[in-house]
DNA sequence: AGAATAGTGTCTCTCAGACATTATTTG
DNA sequence: CAAATAATGTCTGAGAGACACTATTCT
């Protein structure tokens, strides 16, 4: 949406989109080639403008749309950038979103974007790879207090799947009867009839409890 | 700031702050009347159209700046709502911060704002009552986990002004010694030399410790 | 039978929470 | 000396974290 000032300079209002899958055992991120003409190379965030009659997480679907299923999506605002030279020559204000899908949910590539893994990522343009960590902060933040880590998972999973999703995320190993112990006494998931089939024994397969209370009082630290 | 849009619809780009101060044993709420014609009255929370040149954090200091001094304001983004229909006729895009002032750094009353504490306000326009409402979430929230708290309070507080605070913010009596103990440990303020005297035995004042971690990590909760 | 993965219980130590008395000042 | 507020320590119970072995399936 191009916005004309008080003035006459205009302005840009665009969402961006930050999405995170796991596949491969790491974390990946969606980019999409710059299209500058003089820029040779580049990547960014997928974005668009906002329409005039579309709301914002309205916008940040669409921008969605084309690359991942977006009924499997998980969408939360992240955060406002607005500095008047966070883009060169283009005042732009960025309404960030931050996505979490599962691997089932996402698209086979229909343009130029891809999906880099976090230890491997092209430098981004402008202010998006500030962008990018503070969207990777605030992940590793939620997964202690919420449950958005199911996010990344399909339906169903064993619990090894999803101690191996935190730690892939938190990038520490964790205890497997701890992890177990908590998760159930957390008493955000139950037991479906199925198992999954593999290489060694049968894991019991497990499912997020829609009634679940997704976000849990933290403890205090300041007292 | 007007945006006109990729047709022809303008769009409004504006940054609204939430004022919270404490005063007179409640939390207070800063907020300016409306000033539409037809509509009789309504408060609002003070705000004001992104300038051309401006970053969206300069904008909301200079919705400050009138009100309190604006030097001893914590201020953070909160959240940025663009329902294509929040104000009628109008399609706007506010950018809301979220700020602290000490009782001590408000101005006299400059025009027709006015303080309001918590409960008793009065019901605020469009969908400022439902920005409030997860304005003050986010406070009770942050306290518990960061160390907000003293940007309420002047440079040098007691320990019984501080627990004060947190009680008044949190809605709850907290025990006296167990809020020292767990104050004291986290290592975020210090004595200073000098003592509050009133009517009962003087109390030591604190100041916070500007090299302390004002976040701490919180115990995980989903492992 | 061996390889691979799933699944299970106990102990210790830290820390949150409940609780009552003494100390210092003013009028 | 009475009233007001500041300051201080202990005990108990819950839960986080460390730790190793058995169970089930497939090849």
């Amino acid at each position: 949406m191009v916005v004309k000032m008080s003035a006459k300079q205009e302005l840009l209002l665009s969402v961006n989109v930050v999405i995170f899958s796991l596949q491969e055992d790491a974390l990946q991120v969606l980019l999409t080639p710059c299209q500058e003409l003089d820029s040779s190379a580049g990547w960014q965030l997928p974005g668009l403008p906002v329409e005039e009659r579309e709301s914002l997480e309205q916008a940040a679907m669409r921008a969605l749309s084309d690359l991942v299923d977006h009924h499997e999506v998980y969408l939360e605002q992240l955060y406002t950038y607005g500095e008047p030279q966070r883009i060169p020559d283009c005042r732009q204000v960025s309404v960030v979103y931050f996505a979490l899908v599962p691997a089932h949910a996402r698209y086979p590539s229909c343009g130029a974007e891809r999906w880099f893994p976090l230890d491997e990522l092209p430098a981004p343009a402008h202010d998006h790879g500030e962008i990018l960590a503070y969207a990777l902060r605030r992940l590793r933040y939620k997964l202690e207090y919420s449950a958005v880590g199911f996010q990344l998972l399909p339906d169903e999973f064993t619990l090894s799947e999803l101690q191996h999703t935190y730690e892939i995320i938190l990038g520490e190993k964790l205890d497997k009867r701890n992890f177990r112990r908590r998760i159930l006494q957390a008493d955000i998931i139950e037991e479906t009839p199925h198992l999954r089939t593999g290489e060694g024994r049968p894991a019991r397969l497990y499912r997020y409890r829609p009634d679940a209370v997704a976000e849990v009082k933290a403890r205090r630290l300041f007292p």
